[in-house]
RNA sequence: CGCGGAGUGGAGCAGCUGGUAGCUCGUCGGGCUCAUAACCCGAAGGUCGUUGGUUCAAGUCCAGCCUCCGCAA
């Protein structure tokens, strides 16, 4: 098929490899517009956009589909489909319409849950313990369109956001090039929404994964997968903000949930209920990643010490 | 010049107002113990990122440079 492809980050690369080796005709892409990245503020490409101009596909990267110029690329282009992962844009009905079969785009939650920005992370921080990717023929709303075609993980106990995010990555590509070669043929059923089941996973704000002692450990835990590698979950700790890399649950504590639990090897930390988290992989502000014991090693924490934006 | 932190024995850190370097861990040797990642004794190991400057004297003050990191994007 004739394709134009829209995507930006890393996890919609593995689906524009995909349909290029399915041997679909990938017209154009179109990503959003390069960005200042790093402490240098280097203006870097989207991964892709580094791609698609690899294979020598023409890149799109408007700053607002919505002045009718996109609209006019592809009128010109006249695609099959149009086909959206992870692009970052919401995109108005001229475009919504512009490909003989619409637009598709492939969700990483198993709609109608997780709706919205962050579905991989939230999955992971909520406790859920399968997911999936949907791919979907898009409409006006946020991840409302009928549903095409979907598969099914599990999320492992100790899986990290970021684990997840690779999986999910290489699965949307299966299930997208699945998708379009039955769309081909005719054989989509297409199924709509329960909207009664949705939810809403909105995009992830740093403020969010500021650990909260105060839940039970396995919360405490699910928070610091979900959350890694970005933004990655943190705390304070004698007026140092902390990020948390690596924890397991803990043997318990009866002391205060957000109190030092354990310095000896691991920074184990109280939570509610007598739970605990021991946190094994850390980095304090400014300074590189390291285990806990190396923390341990060069600062003094006493047992009891409570983790709090407002101690030291 | 976006803001800020840091470069000290293998690791993580101290070292305030300048006078030849300390802590926790690790390593090596020995001891205790049924045993140990536990405990005790001892040892090795540092031109204090780099260049230049001030000084009788600098890790410790000043200037430049290199590298790393946090925030912000």
């Amino acid at each position: 098929m004739k394709i134009v492809f829209m995507g930006t980050p890393d996890y919609a690369v593995a689906t524009l490899e995909a349909l290029i080796n399915a041997g679909h005709n990938v017209a154009a892409v179109f990503a959003q517009p390069d960005k200042p990245v790093g402490r240098k503020q280097i203006l870097t490409p989207p991964p892709v956009k580094i791609c698609a101009q690899k294979h020598s596909i023409p890149v799109f990267q408007p700053d607002t589909l919505r002045d009718g110029r996109a609209a006019g690329i592809l009128s010109d282009i006249k695609p099959d489909i149009i086909v959206v992962v992870a692009y970052g844009k919401i995109l108005p009905e001229d475009i919504l319409s512009a490909a003989k079969y619409g637009c598709v785009n492939g969700h990483a939650s198993l709609l109608p849950k997780y709706r919205g920005a962050s579905p991989i992370q939230w999955c992971i921080v909520c406790g859920e313990t399968k997911t999936g990717v949907t791919v979907m023929q898009m409409d006006k709303g946020m991840d409302t369109g009928d549903i095409l075609k979907t598969a099914e993980v599990r999320i492992g106990d100790n899986e990290t956001a970021e684990e997840l995010f690779e999986r999910l990555s290489v699965l949307t590509a299966e299930l997208m090039t699945e998708t379009l070669s039955a769309i081909e043929k005719g054989e989509i059923v297409p199924v709509k929404q329960d909207d009664s089941k949705a939810s809403y996973a909105p995009i992830i704000r740093k403020e969010m994964a500021l650990l909260d002692f105060s839940k039970s450990a396995r919360e405490v835990y699910n928070a610091v997968r979900g959350y890694y590698s970005w933004p990655c979950a943190y705390f304070f700790l004698n007026g140092k903000r902390i990020k948390v890399i690596k924890a397991e649950l803990g043997g318990g504590s009866a002391l205060k949930p957000g109190s030092v639990a354990d310095n000896k090897d691991n920074l184990e930390i109280a939570c509610a209920d007598g739970s605990s988290v021991k946190i094994t992989v850390l980095q304090p502000e400014g300074s590189k990643q390291m285990t806990a014991r190396q923390f341990l090693n060069g600062n003094r924490i006493e047992i009891g010490t409570v983790a709090g934006e407002n101690n030291g």
